[in-house]
DNA sequence: CTATTTGCAAATAATTTGCAGTGCG
DNA sequence: CGCACTGCAAATTATTTGCAAATAG
């Protein structure tokens, strides 16, 4: 089950617009990953979206699809499938809870609520297989980054780059 | 807010009654390396619980640090943040929807429902700041997973290993 | 035309692994 | 006292970046 044609032109017609608008260049490479990525249901990867667009582009690198995915995700047309970039991360916690997550700064903090471990899930989340726990991920921003300066943010809205850096080994 | 007190020595209690009982050893390491996960609530990543537990064991190397955390995770002891492993995936939806999420094979499926986009939450998923929106996941095991048999397993049940290998460049 | 964007190759960063010595049960 | 566990260093893998050549508008 693909996307609907008929979604991925609306998608593909946005991309164009968006692109025009933020006076970004519509090159071929940009058209293909975004295209691959708007007509997939499968949420690739960087490596998978180049592995998809290499027949038609056998010239395309990798390092642009890179590229071309984190612009797209700047510019409001894909986001990324997890918040949480960086390293992974564990928990003790293994009761049943749920997440907050600051979308800033990656902290994230357990709440319980039995209310939401006991969703009622529509057809569609049944039909997937065997459904064992439904996890909430509540996104927003801590008070102490609601509390900073907006200024202090050095990228543009959502930029990656303006998350805690991590020092070398 | 720490973890509290009783809490913690709840988890370690635990900690050194499954090590005894799946007769791994209970080294001082993984004692520090376990503390240090279970009383901190901040989720933290292989290189946090390094530096946490470095001033008290400056012996102690980074990967003994990652052995331990999976381990902990195979004994049941901790999970991981995040069910997705591997590298980052991008959604061109932009819709706000939900996920279903395949424990064995991260195969992940978009679903829409305006039930859960309007999640009524509890004080302390407000008390944490700003909140933008509220995700849902869904974990579960998908049909084509359902029905593989599960000999075909590699590992152990939730073995890391057992997931899909990546090609090299 | 000319500022962007691309492709390449080399740099980083996170995580994993092989091996020889160490220590828990 | 033996085999599981550790520390080290080197290997892998994902992702990023500098720079000269290519190209959209």
């Amino acid at each position: 089950m693909p996307i609907p044609r008929a979604e991925v032109e609306q998608r593909l017609a946005r991309f164009r617009a968006t692109c025009r608008q933020a006076g970004v260049k519509l090159t071929h490479q940009r058209l293909e990953i975004f295209r691959e990525v708007a007509a997939s249901p499968e949420h690739p990867d960087a490596e998978m979206v180049f592995r998809a667009i290499r027949p038609r582009m056998p010239t395309a690198s990798l390092d642009t699809v890179y590229r071309t995915l984190w612009l797209l995700e700047r510019l409001g047309l894909v986001r990324t499938l997890d918040p949480r970039r960086e390293s992974l991360r564990f928990d003790a916690n293994m009761r049943q809870h749920h997440h907050c997550v600051c979308v800033r700064c990656g902290l994230t903090r357990d709440f319980e609520s039995p209310l939401l471990d006991g969703l009622r899930l529509p057809a569609a989340a049944k039909n997937f297989g065997t459904v064992v726990t439904t996890h909430v991920e509540v996104r927003g921003v801590c008070a102490d980054c609601s509390s900073e300066k907006p200024s202090e943010m050095r990228g543009g809205k959502s930029s990656r780059q303006g998350t805690k850096r991590r020092k070398k080994r």
